[in-house]
DNA sequence: TGCCGACAATTTGTATACACTGATAATTCT
DNA sequence: AGAATTATCAGTGTATACAAATTGTCGGCA
């Protein structure tokens, strides 16, 4: 919502502008499942649906599929990459260790700018948890995380973070509306712990907490 | 070379060949540096190259683009992604990480089938050391490691080593370029130690191995 | 000489037309 | 009726034509 607005309202149109629109809206629908996995797209009533050619929506395609978030499915057509619940506790594991790592690397070089972010992040994502904004919260979440990740210096491992934690949150969405959408709200509690542990620099503790994050998280999962 | 040929011969042009094509040539070319870090490129020589139209050719570069392996100027062109050395230490940094990781999980994991996999890779890696074939070698030794990580069981690890090792291609093409493309013999020892400490499952040798090998790389690349 | 504006050239972005391929439906033959 | 064959169709892959935007250049003029 805030993207595509912003965008259209500098400029009806610039000049590579729907391409990227059209990739932006379609990976938002695809991460918050307003798309169904394994759900049929294809060109042609997309391209009537964002009223341009094909030719633009192709371009967002291949980049889906390049991520992975779409799946060409030879001379049968293409499909929102199926989310395989099998591989969560791969996911998970993965998860934990990149998470592990970036917030004790935070926890280690956090600055001034960089735990003022975490805390606007933190705020954002307790005022969706406080109005049961799911879609925002999960999103918030995201970017909370992704701000720990930037404090702790190191653009790969940033980059890989950010890319698992939006493979994640398909899953996130599904967990939560196989509970009508209703979120707990000490979910901020560990955030705030979180924070406190790499504000004070004690890495162990940044490292432990967020690996307890993880793991409850999976827990919850699995029911 | 390998790849296209293969393709080619088993038919001259199935449906979506192209594109496809098109991009594993670009890539190949840009991680072995036939293609210049900051290079210029543009779609209409591309397309006259490759014999086809721009369509193909937009595809493979799209791709390419969200792998930032081009980078788009607005406006300006498109050029090869440039090749930030200042960065190389954070990237051994991410490097290090994941290699100790997927490697103790391949100690942890390995079983038969991978073991003998890594095998296959490791003589491919010393026969292009014995030959000093400088780009086989990149080549196999990328594929030596994601053999390993491949006996550790975890396709998100795997693939996020996959991509933090097709990043350093550039680097080490760049380092051996630098020593007139004289590989150093005893290259392959440090591969076999890491193969018996899988082997054995000594999972905590084969992490330090691990980082050794790493670091030891760093270390050469700093001079 | 130095600056300004128009115009040409380059390059990407988008639209559209055509071709090919595999799948499914329809039809025919036994 | 059942199997095989053909026809149709949906959908993508590719080619080409056109539009938009920016850079650089060239001429003119103070």
């Amino acid at each position: 919502m805030s993207v595509k607005t912003k965008l259209s309202e500098t400029k009806k149109k610039a000049k590579g502008f729907s391409a990227v629109n059209i990739y932006e809206t379609l990976r938002d629908e695809i991460l918050s499942l307003k798309l169904e996995p394994s759900e049929l797209v294809d060109e042609v009533s997309l391209a009537k649906r964002f009223g341009v050619s094909r030719s633009p929506v192709r371009e967002a395609m291949v980049r889906l599929v390049s991520e992975s978030l779409l799946q060409t499915l030879p001379n049968k057509g293409t499909i929102v990459a199926p989310l395989r619940i099998e591989e969560f506790p791969q996911y998970v594991d993965a998860l934990d260790i990149v998470q592990r790592t970036v917030t004790r690397l935070a926890a280690k070089f956090r600055n001034a700018d960089s735990l003022q972010q975490i805390h606007i992040e933190q705020n954002k994502f307790a005022e969706c948890v406080k109005q049961n904004d799911v879609l925002g919260m999960i999103l918030s979440n995201r970017d909370f995380h992704i701000a720990i990740a930037k404090a702790g210096n190191n653009r790969y491992l940033e980059q890989i973070y950010c890319k698992l934690l939006d493979d994640g949150r398909r899953s996130l969405r599904l967990y939560f509306k196989s509970y009508d959408d209703i979120l707990p709200i000490e979910m901020s509690n560990a955030h705030e712990h979180l924070i406190d542990a790499i504000e004070a620099q004690d890495v162990d503790l940044a490292e432990r907490l967020a690996s307890e994050h993880t793991l409850e998280m999976q827990q919850r999962f699995l029911d």
